[in-house]
DNA sequence: GTCTATAATGAGATAGAC
DNA sequence: GTCTATCTCATTATAGAC
C-alpha cells in the first residue's frame, strides 16, 4: 500500500479543485502542497515541469469528471430536451447550495491560460469540444440530424458555460434556470423541422 | 496641461486592458506601471488602496465601454433580431482578427475575483445585469412584453458570454457564429407568441 | 502631485540528504 | 521515492526626497 500512485493522484485532485475554484494564478504551489499534505520535493519528482504540468493533468482530470457527470445526468432522462433541462437545473442547484465551482466548469482556468500556454489551451479546447459532442449525441439519439445536432450541441454547451459564469457572479442559480426555461425553443424548432419531413 | 487627470486615466486604461486580457492575478502592478509609463509612487497616490482599487475602476471603465459599444451596434439595426445577430457576429469577427479580449468581456476578471473580493464581484454583477437589460430593452422596443424581454435579455447575454469563452479558447469566431445562427429561434417564438394575440 | 529606493512577503523552482 | 533547506525572482506596498 505505497503512496506511489496516491501522492500523484492526491496532488492532481487537490490542484484540480483549487485551480477550478480559485484559478491558476491565484493558487500557489504551496497551497496545493499544504492542502494535500505533500512535501515540495515530491511534487517536482512527479511533475518535473512544475506548475504547468500539474495544471495540465488537473485540467484533464476535471474534464473527465465533468464529462462523465454530464453523461450520467443526460442518460437518466430519455427525452433529450428534458435531459438537457435537468442537467442545467442540476448545476443551478449546486450553485445555490455551494457558492463555487466544483466539477462544473473549466472556464476560469481556460480564460486564464489560453494566451500563455498552448498546452493548457489545447486541453481546455478538447474538453469544450467534448461537452458539445455529448449534448449533440443526446440530440442525435432523438432523431435530430447530425449536422444540426452538432451545431446545437456547441450552442448549448457555450450557453451553459456562460450561464454558469452569470450564476456564480450573481450568486444565484436563477440565470441558469432562465436558460433551462428557454432551451426548449432552441431544440424544438430543429426537431420539428426534421420531423416535418417525415 | 498637467497630468493630474491623465495619469489617473492612463493607469485605469492600461490596467483595464491588461486585466481583461491576461487577468487580475497574472497582471503585475509593475507591468501596468511600465506599460503606462507611470512611476509606482503615482499609482499609490491616486489609488491608496492599491491593486484592488485600481481593478475596481478598471472594471467599471471596461464595463462602460462594453455597454456603450453594444448599444451603438444594437441601435444601427431597427430589427432587434438582426441587431442582436450582428452584435454577435461583430464580436466573432474581432476574435478572428485579433486573438484576445479587448472591450468585449469581463468574464475572466469576474471569475477570478468573485470569491475573494465582494467589491469587485458586485461591480461585475452590475455590468452583467446591465448587459442583459440592454438586450432586453431592444426587444421591448419591438413589441415583446417586458417580462419575456428581460428573461430573454439575460439568456442572450449569458449565451454570448459563453460563446466568447468558447471562441477565444478555440481561437475561432465559429462558436459565436453558431450562436448567432440559432438566436432567431430563441427570439422568434416569443415574438410570435406576443403577436399571435393581436 | 511626482518619483525613487527599498522593504517585506510569497512565489516557483532546485539541490542534495535520506 | 521522499523530504527539507534554500535559492532566485517577482510581487504588493511603503517611506521619504523633491
Amino acid at each position: 500500500m505505497s503512496s506511489k500512485v496516491n501522492t500523484r493522484e492526491k496532488l492532481i485532485e487537490t490542484a484540480s479543485k483549487l485551480f477550478e475554484t480559485k484559478g491558476y494564478y491565484a493558487t500557489g504551489l504551496n497551497e496545493i502542497l499544504i492542502e494535500s499534505g505533500t512535501p515540495k520535493g515530491s511534487l517536482y519528482y512527479h511533475f518535473p515541469k512544475g506548475k504547468e504540468q500539474l495544471a495540465l493533468e488537473a485540467i484533464n482530470s476535471a474534464g473527465e469528471k465533468i464529462k462523465s457527470k454530464l453523461e450520467s445526468i443526460l442518460n437518466s432522462n430519455i427525452n433529450p430536451v428534458d435531459a438537457i433541462i435537468s442537467s442545467i437545473e442540476h448545476i443551478a442547484t449546486l450553485i445555490d447550495n455551494d457558492q463555487k465551482i466544483k466539477d462544473m466548469s473549466i472556464s476560469l482556468i481556460a480564460l486564464e491560460t489560453y494566451l500563455t500556454s498552448e498546452a493548457l489551451r489545447k486541453a481546455c479546447e478538447e474538453i469544450f469540444t467534448s461537452l458539445g459532442s455529448i449534448y449533440a449525441k443526446k440530440l442525435i439519439n432523438s432523431g435530430i440530424n447530425e449536422n444540426d445536432a452538432y451545431k446545437l450541441g456547441d450552442v448549448i454547451a457555450a450557453m451553459i458555460e456562460g450561464g454558469m459564469t452569470y450564476s456564480l457572479i450573481k450568486k444565484s442559480g436563477k440565470p441558469l434556470r432562465l436558460i433551462a426555461e428557454q432551451t426548449p425553443k432552441l431544440l424544438n424548432i430543429t426537431s420539428m423541422e426534421t420531423k416535418q419531413s417525415n
